[in-house]
DNA sequence: TTCCTGCTTT
DNA sequence: AAAGCCGGAA
């Protein structure tokens, strides 16, 4: 074990200034060199272990500003891979290769049946071949590209503070377990706040799913504070624990159904988990950003019209339709990068954007988004 | 006010 | 479809 998996009972502390009371002894995690495919219990479902991290570290090579890569050489010091891993950039693994490959999950839980009840037509949501064959947005490609100039110029949080970062120096299954965690606790909250978080977990070996259970509620509650809905993400992760213990030895669960089938997991966690955590490219992990921005894009819309996509759900299915998949992980952090830096929820900062004279919404958004933007769709507007 | 790499329940 | 969860920051 990587790490001491002593259970530090926390006194329950009252909730009204919690934080002070969580730094606590910081010991550091032993980045000792780390075995990849060595003790990887699953090969097959990582293929992209050729020695790198696979797809969970492109989030940090693919776009990585000069600032970053020399903080993951820093962070690698000590592993005598860590900058050979560095230097190979803007490597897309062939991820086609095993998109398709998962066996189909049991398909029980209430959830199961809401996630293929969406607005699809493409049951199973892997299936595209049965999907209509959509036109690709014009220059599609020369906007890509330029987000991609912009995010490599300019840090964003998601680059250094992001879920796919979560436990990069572990071993494969706990590394699993800390992108599953690090999603979790991610949602309404800012990666800065969840890197703290996951820290605080990671020092007291709470990353660990035997761990976890024998942790009451309340000092994990405590111990997450401040992301968001603590309370509630607090109880998902016990339970979660306890099902991964009982189902998968202690694992996370490789299948996209099955991970939608756990507490507190939907389309968003569980689609990041599957692409950085196992590799498995099943669907696009549409978050608010990628969700928003695809929008403004006029990249997505609602099956048959022009309208706007309601639902990060529906953004996914529509973005799915088209955009090659050898994009579909890099996506996610190219949007979220782009969302949190330039192309903000509030006041996006068109002036600045590279691609203002490609993008249908530039200059547009004067009012709030929910207020005036939802009426005039930028795909609609001649 | 609106947002933060959402999900669950009503 | 909409409310509720959580609290803080811009």
């Amino acid at each position: 074990m990587p790490f001491s998996l002593a259970v530090l009972r926390v006194p329950l502390l009252s909730f009204s200034s919690p934080a002070k009371n969580l730094r606590m002894s910081r010991t550091r995690l032993s980045s000792r060199s780390l075995p990849s495919e060595a003790q990887n219990p699953n090969p097959e479902l990582n293929p992209g272990s050729d020695g790198s991290d696979g797809i969970a570290g492109l989030g940090i090579r693919g776009y990585a500003g000069k600032k970053r890569v020399k903080r993951m050489i820093e962070i690698n010091a000590e592993n005598p891979e860590g900058e050979a891993r560095d230097q190979k950039i803007d490597h897309l693994p062939d991820i086609e290769e095993f998109a398709y490959n998962k066996a189909k999950a049991t398909k029980t839980s209430s959830k199961v049946k809401l996630a293929s009840a969406l607005p699809v037509g493409m049951d199973k949501r892997t299936d595209l071949s049965i999907v209509p064959k959509v036109e690709p947005p014009t220059n599609w490609e020369e906007v890509l590209e330029g987000i991609k100039k912009m995010r490599s110029s300019e840090e964003a949080p998601v680059d250094s503070k992001g879920c796919e970062k979560a436990g990069i120096l572990l071993p494969p299954k706990e590394r699993r377990f800390a992108v599953l965690v690090s999603s979790l606790l991610s949602s309404q909250t800012k990666d800065a706040v969840t890197h703290g978080a996951v820290q605080r977990l990671t020092e007291k070996g709470l990353l660990d799913a035997d761990a976890i259970v024998k942790t009451d509620e309340a000092s994990m509650a405590s111990l997450i504070y401040p992301v968001g809905f603590y309370l509630r993400k607090a109880h998902y992760i016990k339970k979660v624990a306890e099902i991964c213990l009982e189902k998968y030895d202690g694992d996370i669960p490789s299948s996209l159904d099955e991970l939608l089938a756990l507490p507190g997991i939907g389309p968003k966690m569980a689609h990041l988990v599957m692409n950085v955590g196992w590799n498995n490219v099943q669907g696009i992990c549409v978050d608010t950003h990628v969700h928003r921005i695809c929008n403004r894009l006029g990249w997505v819309s609602r099956p048959g019209t022009r309208k706007k996509t309601l639902t990060p759900e529906e953004t996914r299915v529509s973005l799915q339709t088209w955009l090659p998949k050898d994009e579909w992980v890099l996506i996610n952090p190219l949007l979220v990068g782009f969302g949190q830096t330039i192309c903000t929820p509030l006041r996006p900062r068109c002036g600045i954007c590279g691609i203002n004279k490609l993008c249908p919404s530039a200059f547009m958004e004067t009012a709030s988004p929910s207020s005036k933007a939802k009426k005039s769709s930028p795909i609609k507007r001649s």
